[in-house]
DNA sequence: TCAATAAAATAATCTACTTGAGTTATTATG
DNA sequence: CATAATAACTCAAGTAGATTATTTTATTGA
């Protein structure tokens, strides 16, 4: 039983806290408010965490011996000592990204600060290698990768993996990612704990490609977003007062099945009028093949864009007549700070894209004093997945949440 | 300044915790545990709440000398020495509640236990009664009500307004309720805050209403789930992981301006295709009076579904038509429990259009073991929107939640 | 009647935050 | 250049609120 299956089964209620919690709670708080600032004194971390200086101190000098923070000096900062800053630790532990999709997978280790310290893309057959075989790749690749980088940075927070949502959940037991042939009613999450010997998260791509984008890319100071992730559906990823929206069930943000009426043309009913059967890196490669054009790799889309070539631009407004009601909806129904787009095509594709939803549907979103854009293009490139995936474990350790039951007893 | 308007201007962000916090939220944590299950002992509530049963018994002796649980005697239950059972006082603090709408205001008293204990309804002149009048009647009826109670009734534990959403945010001051003439541009928060002399929230009528069916209704057992209301527009209220989304600026929820494509007719893109403009009270209404029929109450339109209305009952199948694909939607974007339907129609209406959406769209709801139908009816009534806001107070006493910063400092 | 069982009560211990007093490093001023 | 002002930091003691350990109490089953 992983987490994913576990918190299908039983309602997440929150527990009562103790010292030792009380403490876990506060480190957390103390590292999110330095991550979210790049790097603070003690005094103005107290400030923010509503802590004393004192019970601060205690907490960064723990944080310090276990190498989460660095200590870079004093700043300069007109009368008074000055104070001395803080900041995470670069070389301190790491984490692992797996994104597992149907013809590849990629691996990334990724530090606390949000660098990636060792990447990998190896390619698997598209049928052959399912649940029993891709774990002990995973692993293998994470110990890969781990050994470049030399013996002292061998301790792993945890494993983060990317699978393409939705996950079926029929009955109790049965729990795996549908798109992904071999995957059916398989729960991935203890088949990757047991060959990484790690902590693994198991989410869908938008959801851990939000995540990424709120610890280290646009998301960064914002607490409410939403993320469009292109993947081979198109699949929204929602942060909520910094925590990643998962649903019930854990399939929030299956966006890529409703049927919108678009700027253009008229909409359909059913699954015909699924925006992923228009919206989605699948459908593009589509209508790309129909014209006789076949692509493979993000850099296929950058060479076609970079020709201005018909089929692309115009699947390019016709994406953003049906992604312009998407985003008053979202703005409509979760009230974001700002709409980001990113995934699978290259940014140039992706701000052509934004630039043609011009002029978005009036919504809540329709303001004067906006600080930030309606819809802006994501941060983290194109690993956006296996780094979102990597940040998932992340997640769990340097950012503040409610404690709910665990309901392993 | 109040927080609603706070919250626009600055980041949340958790705060740590110290012993004291750490009691207050014990304390949420022990009220809502007991909530959940009516009543319990002090072994099992520790058992859930993950706290040992010493730190329960000191917590409950506390809320028994408060006053918020009472001792309900032992429950006979196998061997070894019975439990004493503990539930929420209904004779207890109350909350209040205040409607306010265009042309009448409802008030009600609720007890910890759900109970109302008073309640009232009074006319507003269409015109006349803005931000200078409302607070101070708010005030008087919320006094009256007391006063009918008895002497011993007297401590509220906050009251909760509603008016009807969105709120205008234009800059940083301007901050009230965009659809209630008098009100543009008012900040309400204050104006209660100071008549009543109480703690006061201000929510949108969906919000209030869904945070009420998650106290006291359907949701009591729920941790994420959809409500949609039928207002004078279409609002949706969304409970996730047990407390309400409210968006970055409180707007969350605005579904009604949203175009989705009906299953039959044709879809239209921008505010002609919104969906309040077809499901909504005010629709509703609008239909009946081309067909000559005037309306003003839901005894109103009790009587003509009683009567088998045909205006009503083609109402009924094309709301169906506009709400399937929204439903379908929400279960996309939101992976609830189940979404219930709620607010200003009588019973058998909800209940004939919930009938009418057969056959819903697939949806990553669609599970073949599901414990919750789909769609379903509200429980909490008439009063839904005015219960819902006296729940707001209580939600911020009795539920346990994430600390964040308060702007105020 | 008495052993088994589970809850409740009592007392001691421990964790981690706060409080308060004193120290240190830097800037501003006469 | 000396000194006051300022703000961060440190050390020691105090406190809230949890845990742990032990005993007592109420009920069931043999």
């Amino acid at each position: 039983m992983n987490s994913r299956s576990k918190r299908n089964l039983r309602q997440r209620v929150a527990i009562g806290s103790n010292p030792e919690r009380n403490r876990a709670h506060n480190r957390r708080v103390v590292l999110e408010v330095i991550r979210m600032h790049e790097h603070l004194g003690r005094t103005e971390i107290a400030r923010r965490a509503q802590l004393t200086p004192q019970a601060v101190a205690n907490i960064v000098e723990e944080l310090l011996e276990e190498g989460l923070l660095i200590e870079l000096g004093r700043l300069r900062s007109g009368r008074g000592q000055p104070p001395i800053q803080f900041a995470v630790n670069p070389n301190g532990p790491l984490t692992a990204g797996i994104e597992v999709a149907a013809d590849h997978m990629v691996t990334v280790l990724l530090d606390l600060s949000g660098g990636v310290r060792g990447q990998s893309i190896i390619a698997l057959a598209p049928d052959g290698q399912g649940p029993d075989v891709v774990p002990g790749l995973a692993a293998t690749e994470v110990r890969k990768l781990q050994a470049t980088l030399g013996a002292d940075s061998n301790s792993l927070l945890g494993v983060g993996v990317v699978m393409p949502g939705p996950f079926e959940i029929e009955g109790m037991s049965s729990v795996g990612p549908a798109t992904l042939p071999g995957w059916t009613g398989v729960d991935p999450a203890p088949l990757f704990a047991k060959a990484t010997d790690q902590h693994v998260v198991v989410e869908n791509d938008a959801t851990a490609a939000v995540v990424g984008e709120r610890l280290y890319g646009a998301g960064r100071q914002l607490s409410n977003f939403c993320y469009l992730y292109f993947g081979v559906g198109l699949g929204l990823g929602v942060i909520q007062d910094g925590r990643p929206v998962r649903g019930a069930f854990g399939n929030a943000g299956e966006i890529g099945h409703v049927g919108l009426t678009p700027r253009r043309g008229k909409g359909v009913y059913g699954p015909a009028g699924a925006l992923e059967r228009f919206v989605s890196v699948f459908a593009l490669r589509e209508r790309l093949a129909m014209a006789g054009i076949y692509t493979a790799t993000v850099e296929d889309f950058q060479k076609l864009h970079d020709a201005n070539n018909q089929t692309l631009l115009d699947w390019i407004a016709m994406a953003a007549d049906h992604l312009a009601p998407t985003v008053a909806m979202l703005e409509n129904i979760y009230d974001p700070e700002t709409v980001i787009f990113g995934g699978g095509l290259p940014d140039s594709v992706l701000d052509a894209v934004i630039a043609a939803l011009d002029p978005l549907p009036v919504s809540v979103a329709t303001r004067l004093q906006r600080s930030l854009p309606r819809v802006s293009r994501g941060q983290t490139g194109q690993l956006t997945a296996a780094l979102g995936a990597a940040a998932l474990p992340l997640l769990d350790t340097v950012s503040p949440h409610l404690s709910v039951a665990d309901p392993a007893n």
